[in-house]
DNA sequence: CGGACAAGCTGA
DNA sequence: CAGCTTGTCCGG
């Protein structure tokens, strides 16, 4: 820069545009989902007269105008330095308490990790009604540590596995005795127990996100996904108990996971992080430090009696087999489960029964218009021929849920409930013969058997994640029945007996499922070994496109109508998605998809 | 998100 | 060229 010319000095600094407001001023995001920027506010002086100005906190909710309409947004950062060249305007309200920084910062964080909006994270770490004060009743934790599990809530993240018929009340006591706790599960229902058996050991718990407020006075906090945001600052221990679980993955955009974002709360409190599964995921195993199994023999009587049926040698045809027939017969209550989800319907050889499996893959094959056999994972066609024997004639395996209740009521000489989403929980409970879907494991509390009448499907489904998600379906099914001292027992119907997932099942050893599980993903680059976007919509196509730039290290591959953008870690994945620009159309993008 | 405004399009 | 549509920008 050179020295102007004499007369020709720059003019003076410009005059101040607007007079410094009298109040505070603060930083406010409004909650729209496309603002991604905060604004500044003041605090108006006569709020300091009456007190309400002491609670314009970080995090506290208030109303804005803001763009000529009134709108609702939360304080991000209060005394803010004076920006003279835009207008400043009043809070026009102050609505409620909200989230405290930390959390403020995690949705940050986690709008990055999922390509996700602020806002969205803000709303889900709102109370559910305004709260007009926090009482600060600070609940001092009187529980001591269960015996044996002083050692499990150490620094770092600890994946433990678990029995599959815990339910965690001693690992949760646990949490709560190294102070302020966190603590995450899967349904409403498991928080309820669950809060019940720690408020009869002493516990101060709050039940989120019910009891929001008295989450943030610090009390141990029991919650499903939206209480990884829970209110609460210093943490000391943080459970995830099934952390498996797919509920933990909000299924609306962004689709955010609950475990990994209180893996992350964790480690910037410098918590202990516990992760408790009886059929750990991948994603949790490679998170954690370190891992703890139980002693084997301990794991195996854990584990209720598993029954394999081969399907490939039965006299009789269909799914109601001999085998099955004193185990519906006994008394109590039993829960026949019968996928229907994925209508791809499955074909067996007419002549020995096998499975119509891709040579390539695995997966299922149906039938496509022209008669040939198309597998569904990898589109592989070949002519309608039995892999086994060479027959050329195939069978449809699928039977109608209605129909096989029938039949199943004759052969069981007794009736049969038909369970669906529509039926009302008390006709579940009573020492019945039920037939459903998995969803009926998920809501039935006990029971003798379980009999999966055709465990192929979960076998087959064409997703990275079946052999996990089966693995799950059946801890589920244990956890129902109980160890094997308790005498009942699972009852596995497939082509498949062989199958490491249900010979992992048999011998009550989770880790085969694992140990088999992460060489193929490392081997194909599967998450966690890799980081998936998945991107579909309206726009998907156009933004797929504005990702050419940015691609350097991306893996893109159609499928379909959706795009699978592929990368060795999700730095360089997010750092691609969250730089490119989104067209007008919608687009859907989900990071580390769970259906693909 | 929704209003303001600019640029583009259409029909007489 | 008025009147309308469509697109882009921005809000304290």
């Amino acid at each position: 820069m050179t020295e102007p010319l004499p007369g020709f000095e720059r003019p003076a600094a410009p005059q101040r545009v607007v007079a410094r407001p009298a109040g505070r001023l603060v930083q406010v995001q409004p909650d729209i989902t496309s603002v991604r920027q905060s604004f500044t506010y003041e605090v108006p002086v006569a709020w300091e007269k009456d007190g309400r100005a002491a609670n314009v906190r970080v995090g506290s909710l208030v109303r804005v105008d803001f763009g000529g309409r009134r709108t609702a947004g939360w304080v991000t950062a209060v005394d803010v330095p004076f920006d003279d060249t835009v207008e400043v305007r009043p809070l026009a309200k102050w609505s409620s308490f909200g989230p405290p920084q930390d959390v403020l910062d995690i949705a940050s964080w986690a709008a990055v990790r999922w390509a996700g909006r602020v806002p969205h994270f803000l709303r889900a770490a709102s109370p559910p009604r305004m709260v007009p004060l926090v009482r600060h009743a600070p609940p001092t934790a009187t529980v001591s540590m269960p015996a044996g599990l002083a050692g499990t809530f150490v620094d770092g993240v600890t994946l433990v596995r678990t029995a599959p018929g815990d339910l965690g009340v001693d690992l949760a006591i646990a949490a709560a005795a190294c102070g302020r706790a966190l603590i995450l599960v899967p349904t409403i229902a498991h928080r309820r127990l669950l809060a019940r058996r720690l408020r009869d050991a002493g516990v101060a718990v709050a039940e989120y996100d019910d009891q929001w407020e008295r989450s943030a006075s610090g009390a141990t906090t029991i919650g499903t996904r939206t209480a990884a945001l829970a209110p609460m600052t210093d943490l000391d221990a943080v459970l995830v108990l099934d952390e498996h679980d797919s509920t933990y993955k909000e299924e609306r955009t962004p689709a955010w996971n609950a475990r990994d974002v209180v893996i992350e709360r964790a480690r910037r409190s410098g918590a202990s992080c516990v992760l408790a599964s009886p059929s750990p995921s991948l994603e949790g195993l490679h998170a954690a430090d370190r891992t703890l199994v139980p002693e084997r023999s301990a794991e195996r009587n854990s584990w209720p009696l598993v029954d394999v049926v081969d399907l490939r040698v039965q006299d009789t045809p269909g799914l109601l087999t001999e085998r099955i027939v004193d185990v519906i017969r006994g008394e109590g209550p039993v829960a026949c489960i019968l996928n229907r989800k994925g209508r791809a319907r499955m074909l067996a050889c007419a002549t020995c029964s096998s499975l119509a499996a891709c040579t390539e893959c695995g997966g299922a094959l149906r039938e496509d218009d022209d008669g040939r056999l198309v597998c569904a994972r990898d589109n592989t066609v070949r002519p309608m021929v039995c892999n086994e024997c060479n027959g050329t004639h195939m069978k449809q395996l699928r039977l109608g849920i209605s129909r096989m209740a029938e039949d199943l009521a004759a052969l069981a000489k007794r009736p049969v409930v038909e369970v669906s989403a529509e039926t009302p929980p008390r006709e579940l409970s009573g020492n019945q013969l039920f037939i459903g879907t998995e969803a009926l494991l998920h809501r039935m509390e006990a029971a003798r058997a379980v009999i999966f009448l055709d465990f192929d499907q979960e076998l087959a489904v064409p997703r990275y994640r079946a052999a996990e998600d089966a693995f799950g379906l059946l801890a589920l099914a244990a956890r129902r029945v109980g160890p094997k001292a308790s005498g009942g027992r699972v009852v596995i119907q497939t082509h498949r007996p062989d199958d490491v997932v249900v010979q992992a099942a048999v011998n009550g050893d989770p880790g085969r499922v694992a140990t088999a599980q992460r060489d193929i993903r490392k081997v194909f680059r599967q998450p966690p070994y890799g980081a998936w976007a998945l991107v579909s919509g309206a726009g998907a196509e156009a933004y797929i496109s504005n990702l050419g730039p940015h691609g350097t290290g991306l893996q893109i591959n159609r499928l379909g109508d959706r795009w699978r953008v592929a990368a060795a870690d999700h730095e360089t994945l997010l750092g691609a998605i969250n730089a490119t620009d989104r067209p007008a159309e919608r687009v859907r993008i989900e990071i580390d998809p769970l259906d693909l």
